[in-house]
DNA sequence: TATATAGTGTTTTTT
DNA sequence: ACACTATATA
């Protein structure tokens, strides 16, 4: 593109972004402001116009999702290959560099990378090793200060420097026998990957000119969610060119927890003296009347950089906002109004998203959505790579991989069970702490390790040797190959098929599924390797995989959701002690937790485009007991004028506490209202669903009926559940469900919670559903 | 050595 | 509510 062609596209501030492309540049970008299209800009700009070679540019975004997207818009609008600017996140760009270096520090090129649930393995071990009373600390707490640390770059003998009293000194040595555990292992966590690049570039000088004179500009977007050990690796990287523009908005500054410094954004222009500021404020996302709520809330926040975003858009709907009896109305609430909304034409499934303070609030929800058969996709929580199988085979893959690490071959020693023993893994364990070498190692020199008898002995042989199978196999097989081996010769595969349980036939298809992933990688990359596969599973989070082009609708939390948009959002569970949560309301420092509290709230309101509907439930189970949960704050700080209360109308700023008759008929209309949405409508919505629109594919079902019924073969179910079944199938029937597959109809029983049916499905044993939502359809 | 059971604590949020 | 740990038992 030429210049004019660049300019056309953009505002005057956003021209101004673009233009300035020497020297420091702070843009202040508000939510929707349109900070990705500047940047994508600016980079066409520097290659286009200034004739930037495309690999003297590094971006670096909050998400390899984010990364891909800004390298396929600079791909389009850009005359060169755009191939080679590099786009990543912090955490990959350390380790591209650290994969070239890593002999200067100490470590082997083959590193692996420990994620939360290694590094509180390892920890636990680091606790075990230690002598003395440290039963009173907890792993967690003691990771977490070590996490902190690391981001403002304190290592051992500084902390050990800062932290004089009883628990820093244990806790110094905890972090020192863990920094040490890390590396004999040949290991590093994700605070490592930068603290290490850090290093690097502050004890090789000719490392860091390599670099510095590698990217001669650089861009950062979401800047407010940058650490102090981030920041020094920016200052480090651009010192010699002083080209670093940085994108962010310290409004939407939701990492503290992380690190994140919000003096990185404050003070950029003290830091950087000759820094130019541009302020982005018109905003291209939402409605006038979501960005007032917006506004409002936001400004209840001090100690923030002025601003008001603005937009050209008309005021569209009110925010809405609904209470509920309970959690599980509720879900049922938004449920429907998505089955409604979706069935009435005006939108797909994949245009709603619903955002939560906490994952444990998204189970609700996906109960209810599996149940009207409404295709959806729960981003984060519980994490693939954290299931059980999943981290057993990539253990086996990483000790292949990188033979000091002792956390892996500890893990999956004895799994499948194969008679080996704590006691003879603790000699194990002890010889080889004693020569000073690897697990993997002592498993060489079996017959010298005092204490092991016989037979113990030869099942360390036998392991060892399998090992020495897979490692020899690893080097000429693919990766997924190489995990379906691995699988079979550790009878991984054999043990799970012979349990035969519903539990086991999940963890299967979870294999299953990671050699897909495997195969993916494979067919994806130039030159596959075991650690760029093993690399890229610890590096690529859930949010990264989700594809534009499926249609579900997303749940997320808010602090996943940041950097999307959505045309229609809900916000859920807007409730005292749940949000802002109870932790950061009993704070020591309530007044900064709950600032940070609303910058979430405020990123929330701003992911959406055209409708945002706000919800809360006025009791709720909290562990275990159940709460009552007056309206959040967060509602009460948007006008009356902005809101749309619904029909039962209930005010949010004079709620009476306690409620008394008036209160109590009103909980029961509101009731009533989710009721009838959910009953008459929701029904027929997910007949449509399931004729046509839909592309939900069941990933528990392969082959054959694993997507959605053809188009005109929904059943004519009526909806009457007088005499007869009234739904095309009766007790002793069988018939299909979509995630269950198929089964026996055992029981139809009519309540006054319409019609129950009990199936006995082939691969899911005995389920109680509603026969109105479940939508099981007759087999012939 | 492996399994069943009772008891314990735990959670914001994530690369 | 749930997962994880320590303990008792075969």
């Amino acid at each position: 593109m030429n210049e004019n062609e660049i300019l056309s596209q953009l505002n005057d501030r956003q021209q101004e972004a673009v233009l300035q492309t020497e020297g420091p540049l702070l843009i202040l970008a508000g939510a929707g402001s349109g900070k990705t299209r500047v940047l994508v800009h600016r980079i066409a700009w520097l290659m286009d116009v200034n004739g930037v070679r495309p690999w003297n540019i590094l971006a670096i975004t909050f998400t390899n999702k984010a990364a891909e997207e800004m390298r396929r818009r600079v791909e389009t609008i850009t005359d060169l290959e755009s191939g080679s600017v590099w786009v990543s996140t912090f955490h990959s760009l350390c380790v591209r560099i650290l994969r070239r270096h890593a002999d200067l520090l100490g470590y082997s090129r083959s590193f692996t990378i420990y994620d939360t649930d290694d590094q509180m393995t390892l920890m636990k071990r680091v606790f075990k090793e230690h002598p003395g009373d440290l039963r009173s600390m907890k792993e967690r707490a003691v990771l977490s200060a070590i996490s902190k640390a690391k981001d403002e770059l304190t290592d051992v003998s500084a902390f050990r420097l800062e932290n004089k009293d009883f628990y820093g000194e244990k806790t110094a040595a905890l972090y020192e026998a863990y920094q040490r555990n890390l590396k004999e292992s040949n290991a590093m966590d994700f605070d490592d990957l930068i603290v290490n690049t850090v290093r690097l570039f502050e004890q090789h000088p000719e490392v860091l000119d390599l670099w510095q004179e590698r990217f001669h500009y650089i861009m950062v977007d979401e800047y407010q969610d940058t650490n102090t050990a981030q920041f020094r690796l920016l200052s480090l990287l651009a010192a010699k060119s002083g080209n670093l523009c940085v994108v962010g908005d310290d409004d939407q500054s939701i990492y503290k927890f992380r690190g994140a410094n919000i003096r990185n954004i404050l003070s950029f222009e003290k830091i950087f003296r000759e820094a130019s500021v541009v302020r982005l404020e018109q905003n291209y996302r939402s409605t006038g009347m979501i960005l007032k709520a917006a506004n409002e809330v936001i400004r209840h926040n001090r100690g923030r950089k002025e601003k008001t975003l603005w937009t050209e858009r008309g005021d569209g709907e009110k925010v809405r906002f609904r209470r509920f009896d309970n959690a599980f109305e509720e879900a049922e609430f938004v449920c429907g109004e998505i089955a409604s909304d979706v069935r009435s034409g005006n939108s797909r499934y994949g245009d709603h998203a619903i955002l939560y303070r906490t994952n444990a609030q998204s189970r609700l929800f996906e109960e209810k959505f599996l149940l009207a058969n409404i295709p959806y996709k729960i981003v984060g929580g519980v994490n693939f790579y954290s299931r059980k199988e999943i981290k057993d085979l990539l253990a086996y893959l990483r000790m292949i991989a990188n033979d000091a690490d002792d956390l892996s071959v500890r893990r999956i020693i004895n799994v499948p069970k194969r008679g080996i023993g704590a006691a003879t893994v603790a000699r194990l364990d002890a010889y080889a702490q004693a020569g000073g070498i690897s697990l993997c190692d002592a498993l060489a020199e079996i017959e010298r390790i005092p204490g092991i008898s016989g037979a113990a002995a030869s099942k360390l042989t036998g392991f060892a040797g399998l090992i020495a199978v897979l490692r020899e196999k690893a080097g000429y097989l693919p990766v997924h190959e190489l995990l379906r081996e691995t699988a079979d010769l550790t009878g991984y595969t054999k043990e799970l098929e012979l349990e035969n349980t519903d539990e086991s036939k999940a963890r299967l298809e979870n294999i299953e599924e990671l050699m897909n992933k495997a195969s993916q990688y494979d067919a994806g990359e130039e030159t596959p390797t075991l650690t760029g596969f093993l690399e890229e599973i610890s590096l690529i989070a859930d949010i990264d995989t989700l594809e534009d082009s499926d249609d579900r609708v997303l749940l997320f939390t808010l602090h996943a959701a940041k950097g999307l948009e959505f045309p229609d959002v809900y916000m859920t569970g807007m409730e005292e002690g749940l949000f802002p949560g109870s932790l950061s309301i009993h704070a020591d420092n309530p007044q900064e937790e709950i600032e940070e509290e609303r910058r979430l709230a405020y990123v929330g309101i701003t992911r959406a485009m055209n409708r945002l509907t706000l919800t809360c439930a006025r009791s709720r189970m909290v562990r275990g007991d159940i709460m009552p949960m007056p309206i959040s704050r967060f509602v009460r700080e948007i006008p009356k004028e902005l809101l749309d209360l619904g029909s039962t109308g209930e005010a949010p700023a004079r709620r009476k506490p306690g409620g008394g008759l008036d209160e109590r008929l009103r909980s029961a209309l509101m009731t009533d209202a989710g009721r009838l949405t959910f009953g008459k409508e929701f029904h027929e919505d997910t007949e449509s669903a399931y004729s046509g629109r839909s592309t939900y594919r069941n990933p528990y079902l392969k082959g054959q009926g694993a997507a959605g019924r053809t188009p005109g073969s929904a059943p004519p179910a009526a909806r009457t559940p007088s005499g007869g079944s009234g739904f095309g199938y009766e007790t002793g029937d069988l018939v299909r469900h979509i995630k269950f597959g198929q089964g026996t109809v055992r029981e139809m029983k009519y309540t006054d919670r319409g019609c129950m049916v009990t199936v006995d499905f082939q691969s899911w044993g005995v389920k109680k559903m509603r026969a109105e939502v479940a939508n099981l359809v007759k087999c012939n």
